[in-house]
DNA sequence: TTACTTTTGATCAAAAATAATCAAAATTGA
DNA sequence: TCAATTTTGATTATTTTTGATCAAAAGTAA
């Protein structure tokens, strides 16, 4: 078994249980200590776990691996959240699409579909180049290169140049006191620009994150139109006594 | 069997699997282990399968590395204009880079470099996102399929909003008479656009296309420093008379 | 703190895989 | 047809990867 499998297997190991020992993984791939501690030496130094004394940590957030987007392939609660947020957009439509793993995944969903289609994420590009009924508007900008997006001021700029009929947007926490929070301010105003521009506001959000907040507020509750998420109605129960259109898939 | 059916087959078996080993490729194809080497080198130079040791695996996503230009490559001209003219960056310099099979070329002898490169086109997104030295800025705007890359209004809005300490534009035509011509309205304004805002502009230009006028008129000779091009004296004589400053590569 | 255990990083030799070289075979073009 | 070119497979030298060993560093407990 040569690297590139044993990070591939690494890191689905760690997908599962939040943390291993140097031993457990030798044991699960058949190596010895000394490989495993290069192997997760290297693979820390891309950002993609969190090297331990004893082995390693899943990373929350992991940088996204190539332009493939994995995390959310084979996810079905993701699929699910996408496939609704999906439902929502209409022939003709000009759509806002954030960066982000579940709105990356309402791609598949929107391919019959003739419409335009305005994003800063380079995995959604390449995803829906090749789909002639859907013409796609680039956000330009300094481009992010461990995130696959675009950011920054110009990128404000551009967006603002544009109103959408609805916008599909990602948060990294969500609750009924903080509102929307994110991890980084790059991110958030760009979806603050979404927001401001576009019509309709989706908001695409697991359970995990709900109930949870980050470190950047960005926007009030009242900003999202419809909260499109697979968290059961106990969850999402404070959101919406704080008026908040909740839509559960799955 | 030939190259071709090989990859195919190649490709088709790595769609299955996730990956093999040069072994049991060379059984799978019934050919030695040095002509599977060989291919899958080939192979992963065009970004369709990632090489490991021992074999290949492969790739989750190939959408974007499938931007990657193939016209050019194996063109010993054009990559002799594009090495000449990448001989002109330093490092700390802010470039654009025009769409086109030339300025393309350029990206391989780009590597090395520290700068920071503002372009429209795809390929060369997907050629320099993975060098730690370059900073990339993309241009926004709506996006032509066709030629992956972006254009439009917006994206000349975009470039007026930089300067650059170089330009490296291509054109359609180029001749005495009649200065700059383009086939296309859209490349001939994001073209000038490059133009206007450059200190130094470079126009890479193989002999084909000197002395060759061709649709839409949009630039002066005098707009140009510097002309690199494969074509000899006698070609660009006319040129050089109008105070042209060519270089001749090769 | 000190003594003890665990983990690590460096080094090294063995094994595996690769790149380079070259002759044979296949293909191509005149 | 024959010569020239390209492709292939075998051989060999080089590089990469691996696992073992061991001293140093980090963590743990008294």
């Amino acid at each position: 078994m040569n690297f590139q499998e044993r990070k591939k297997k690494i890191l689905a190991a760690l997908d599962d249980t939040e943390s291993l020992s140097v031993f457990e993984l030798a044991e699960i791939l058949e190596a010895s200590p000394a490989t495993i501690r290069r192997d997760l030496g290297d693979i820390a130094e891309e950002g993609l776990l969190i090297r331990t004394h004893g082995g390693a940590m899943k990373m929350e957030n992991p940088v996204l691996t190539g332009f493939s987007e994995k995390s959310g392939v084979n996810n079905p609660t993701k699929e699910q959240i996408a496939e609704k947020a999906a439902a929502y957009v209409q022939d003709g439509d000009i759509i806002f699409l954030d960066c982000g793993s579940t709105v990356f995944q309402m791609c598949r969903f929107l391919k019959k579909k003739s419409i335009r289609v305005i994003t800063n994420s380079l995995p959604i590009l390449a995803e829906l180049i090749d789909v002639p009924s859907i013409q796609i508007n680039l956000i330009g900008g300094e481009l992010n290169k461990a995130r696959k997006a675009i950011h920054g001021d110009k990128a404000v700029q551009h967006i603002n140049g544009y109103h959408a009929h609805k916008a599909f947007i990602g948060v990294d926490g969500l609750s009924a006191e903080n509102g929307l929070t994110a991890h980084s301010e790059h991110e958030s105003t760009i979806t603050t620009a979404f927001i401001r521009n576009a019509g309709q506001v989706m908001l695409l959000c697991d359970a995990s994150k709900i109930g949870k907040d980050s470190y950047v507020k960005f926007a009030e509750l009242s900003a999202i139109h419809t909260l499109i998420t697979d968290a059961d109605a106990a969850r999402t129960a404070a959101l919406r006594q704080n008026g908040l259109n909740v839509e559960i898939a799955g």
